[in-house]
RNA sequence: CGGGGUGUAGCUCAGCCUGGUAGAGCGCUACGUUCGGGACGUAGAGGCCACAGGUUCAAAUCCUGUCACCCCGACCA
């Protein structure tokens, strides 16, 4: 390809808007170009990089048994409504009508689909397991979109989704997807760790993330350094810090004037904040709920909302609190009434503690669960923190941020029960197939490639996803030595199946290197008088800066892997 | 959706407070000189100052409203 003919525009500074360094040098190296807020138009340089990445999905997800297919992104809204996501994915899915008014969506992700093409084509046992998969556009009314390509309203997933028979060989399915996904990650350059993960809005039982690490992630991690653990903020497990253990004494009324907060009550009275109670309220499906956990943890509220198997949870706005009689800075699972009360195990299990009167000024010494109290609920709704002891060996958590690559799920069997996808066991009898599934964000692996891959001059690509293998930058293009020169290079590199970007350009040397930089392809090769005096051409390495002058075959044989 | 911020040339930004003919750098076009790390000169092109109302003799500038975009929180690949 000759740059002179490239649809390509570098930006020597990037717009404004951008902050992540993968965004920057996204819109810098002209890569792709935003059309509102999460879209984007691709240049043929990044769309040749999708490409690429999205072959090693394809090439991986082969290897592990699975077969491609490719499902409508434009889907009746009656297979939404036949799984309840209609209404649990709210406002995320993009609602149209034809003109004969018949409702449809926007896919923002398969399972049903899916499972509808597997329900025409799976009727035995002897047909499972399968492992589908597509790389198809989705589309989600995001809250926010965000990141330049991390988050969009139109983006590419490689979505699979396996069928079993049982739990067992879903496993084998299951981990097969897993190793895919670990070999995709690994060729393409984008260092991730497993986690353990929400299955959030898709359901489901066990699940893992895919995280990239980084400090401008969106997702908070919880890591142990003791024994590996490693877990997504929202679904860690943790040691609570052990209650303060006394017999059950008698409740009493404190005037505690002024007193809001649990940092307060707990140096008023000079206690610890772990012999306090803390009241957090809650509107869940339009219901108000009331939240008790000892005074030194937080609410986990994803653990909280699938305790509560709830659509919608969200803070309880003032009108509510009112109404339900609660005084915020003082309130109070003692003598309430008129709504669900969920606490962690943490208020259960601790004796004597200091919780709110109900009453403004005032808090109860010595409350003790059973007795003054009684939760609807006890369950594990507790945050896990940095420096909490880790579940399974009790080392103190780290937190790190990072970004969600790619998520594996065991769904079971929630959306062949509701589409129906059935098989015959050899006995005759009809079972609901076991399902599990597999997502990779494209556009958000190309960020993260970027994001790991880059210094302060541009993107560094590593080969497997490099728009062309080698950039050749032509100097003094005029003189038919180098002329000449660039022709037998290129024909040597099309000879050993190597692509090449070519900077024809009538542009001084230093703008083409600089742009050879920004664009990051892994070999710059330069063919110029000078070079050709010392023998051949300068073949340099974008990521560890060596450079040195050798003839057109050992700059070909160099180049190729 | 809550909080914060920004909308002026393709990009980065001045101008706005204090109303009076739309600016700079980079990029783009042409010509010339340069030619190994974002060269230089000359001449150009390019703007509904986000949009809509209002105030005023006069609005990029003041007022009101709307929209868009970005960032921080609740959702996800």
């Amino acid at each position: 390809m000759r740059m002179s003919k490239l649809l390509l525009k570098t930006l020597r500074e990037p717009p404004s808007e951008a902050e992540l360094a993968s965004h920057r040098l996204l819109l810098r190296a002209g890569l792709a170009t935003p059309l509102a807020a999460g879209l984007y138009c691709f240049t043929p340089l990044g769309w040749r990089v999708m490409r690429r990445i999205e072959g090693i999905i394809r090439d991986e997800m082969d290897l592990s048994g699975a077969q491609e297919v490719h499902l409508p992104a434009l889907q009746p809204i009656e297979n939404w409504e036949q799984t309840g996501r209609a209404e649990s994915m709210g406002q995320t899915l993009f609602r149209l009508a034809d003109r004969k008014e018949r409702g449809f969506v926007l896919g923002p992700t398969h399972e049903e689909v899916m499972s509808f093409l597997a329900s025409r084509t799976i009727q035995s046992y002897r047909d499972l397991p399968v492992t589908l998969y597509q790389i198809q556009t989705k589309f989600r009314d995001e809250q926010r979109p965000r990141g330049g390509l991390v988050r969009l309203r139109e983006f590419t997933m490689k979505d699979a989704y396996s069928f079993d028979t049982n739990w067992d060989t879903l496993d084998a399915s299951y981990s097969a997807a897993f190793a895919a996904y670990t070999r995709i990650f690994e060729r393409a350059g984008v260092p991730v760790i497993p986690v353990a993960a929400d299955s959030g809005a898709i359901g489901g039982k066990e699940s893992q993330e895919f995280i990239f690490l980084t400090d401008d992630g969106e997702d908070e991690i919880l890591l142990c350094p003791g024994c590996g653990y490693a877990a997504n903020a929202e679904k860690a497990d943790f040691q609570r810090p052990p209650a303060i253990q006394a017999a059950q004494a008698e409740m009493q009324k404190v005037p505690t004037a002024g007193i809001k907060t649990i940092p307060e009550l707990a140096a008023f009275l000079n206690l610890h904040q772990r012999q306090t109670k803390k009241a957090v309220f809650y509107r869940v499906d339009g219901k108000p709920v009331f939240v008790a956990i000892r005074g030194d943890l937080d609410v986990n509220e994803i653990k909280l909302k699938n305790t509560l198997k709830a659509k919608d949870l969200e803070a309880m706005d003032e009108a509510m609190v009112r109404a339900s009689g609660l005084v915020a800075g003082s309130a109070s699972a003692v003598g309430l009434v008129g709504m669900q009360i969920v606490a962690d195990t943490s208020a259960v299990e601790a004796a004597n503690l200091v919780g709110g009167a109900n009453e403004d000024g005032f808090h109860l010494l010595n409350t003790n669960h059973g007795r003054d109290w009684k939760a609807d609920i006890v369950a594990d709704i507790a945050l896990a923190r940095r420096g909490d002891p880790c579940a399974t060996c009790g080392t103190a958590l780290e937190t790190r941020r990072g970004i969600e690559m790619g998520h594996v799920f065991k769904l079971g069997t929630v959306y062949s029960e509701a589409i129906g996808v059935n098989y015959l066991d050899e006995s005759g009898e009809r079972h609901p197939a076991v399902m599990g599934c597999y997502g990779i964000g494209v556009e958000r692996m190309l960020a993260a490639i970027i994001e790991a891959n880059h210094d302060a001059n541009g993107i560094i690509w590593p080969a497997s996803v490099a728009p062309y293998d080698v950039h050749i930058v032509a100097l003094n293009l005029d003189q038919s030595a180098v002329a000449e020169t660039v022709a037998a290079l290129e024909a040597e590199l099309t000879r050993a199946g190597l692509s090449a970007l070519i900077d024809d350009r009538d542009e001084s040397a230093g703008i083409k290197f600089k742009d050879a930089d920004l664009i990051g392809i892994p070999f710059r090769v330069t063919v110029s008088p000078r070079a050709l005096e010392k023998g051949g051409v300068e073949l340099r390495n974008r990521r560890s800066g060596e450079t040195e002058v050798v003839p057109i075959a050992a700059a070909v044989a160099r180049v190729h892997p």
